[in-house]
DNA sequence: ACAATGTCGACTGAATTAGTCGTGAATACG
DNA sequence: CGTATTCACGACTAATTCAGTCGACATTGT
């Protein structure tokens, strides 16, 4: 698996945050509740958001975690390396060093996946995600067993 | 990352295998040798790759390991799942089961990029990965410090 | 002052990775 | 037959990562 807990709940709490943007800081807590995040792990991830620069928090009561930047401008790209490193599929992958020799013969179809991904990645804003997920409450409105994020 | 040394490793040893297609059995030290892998890891890929019907094995002084198909017939996508398991990068994509609910809210990306991923590796044979290391090999004879798998 | 909230680091149990090692089985060869 | 060669398989292990938990502390609104 490439990606590990930390990728998925850190862009979960992106997307939560996003779609509350403008609306003061949001707690730790209610994130938890609504992602279906344990919150003292939550706490771990939200430190390794606001040290990249994603988000900013706000101590004492009414305060909450707010994003740092607006959600069109942060990609998933950047949240995903931030929380998990490089997202290279193969070690070599990320090795840009010179006279790296390429041993294991399979390195060359691992970079195109690779440059697929991340432009993919990169072309898609914590934004849209919003977009995408508020799409979605529309189609499975009432039918969902979850997820009803507005809670 | 996405594959760990095994399907490294075992993709290093299928090219060796279809480099000597039509020769006889291959020995384990041998390739542990040419591909710098650990001979006692290599026997796990090895069997590994038995199990998967990718190569078979002959015991006794002489024998070795040939492939049980042609190298053409092995695509690198099959070679890998039998070694790494899903090389799905997220763990909800798996799940083909009916009601799954997308929780995560990043899916539909990681949906494209796994679909992308498999057409590649599945459009990619044993004997490609052969082919573009004899490319590789010419174009950088006598240059090279590591990786004369001819030796 | 105090309650609400975030911050930080220490700690932990389980799983995975990347192996090693030893014993045993098959077989070619003399 | 005996022996050397080679694969087969399972037990074991050390290091690392994952996925958290917990407790002490800092900040701030009322």
């Amino acid at each position: 698996m490439l990606l590990s807990t930390k990728g998925d709940y850190g862009v979960r709490a992106m997307i939560d945050l996003a779609k509350h943007e403008g609306g003061g800081p949001v707690q730790r807590a209610e994130i938890a509740r609504r992602r279906q995040i344990p919150e003292s792990y939550l706490d771990h991830l939200l430190a390794q958001l606001r040290r990249a620069g994603f988000i900013r928090s706000v101590r004492g009561p009414g305060g909450g975690h707010l994003l740092a930047r607006p959600a069109e401008e942060i990609c998933l790209l950047h949240v995903l390396e931030a929380l998990e490193g490089s997202l290279a599929p193969l070690g070599c992958l990320d090795n840009t060093e010179a006279g790296q020799e390429a041993i294991c013969g399979q390195e060359w179809v691992w970079q195109e996946i690779y440059d697929n991904m991340r432009g993919k990645l990169s072309g898609v804003s914590v934004a849209e995600l919003v977009e995408h997920e508020r799409v979605h409450e529309r189609d499975t409105a009432g039918t969902t067993p979850l997820g009803n994020y507005n809670i």
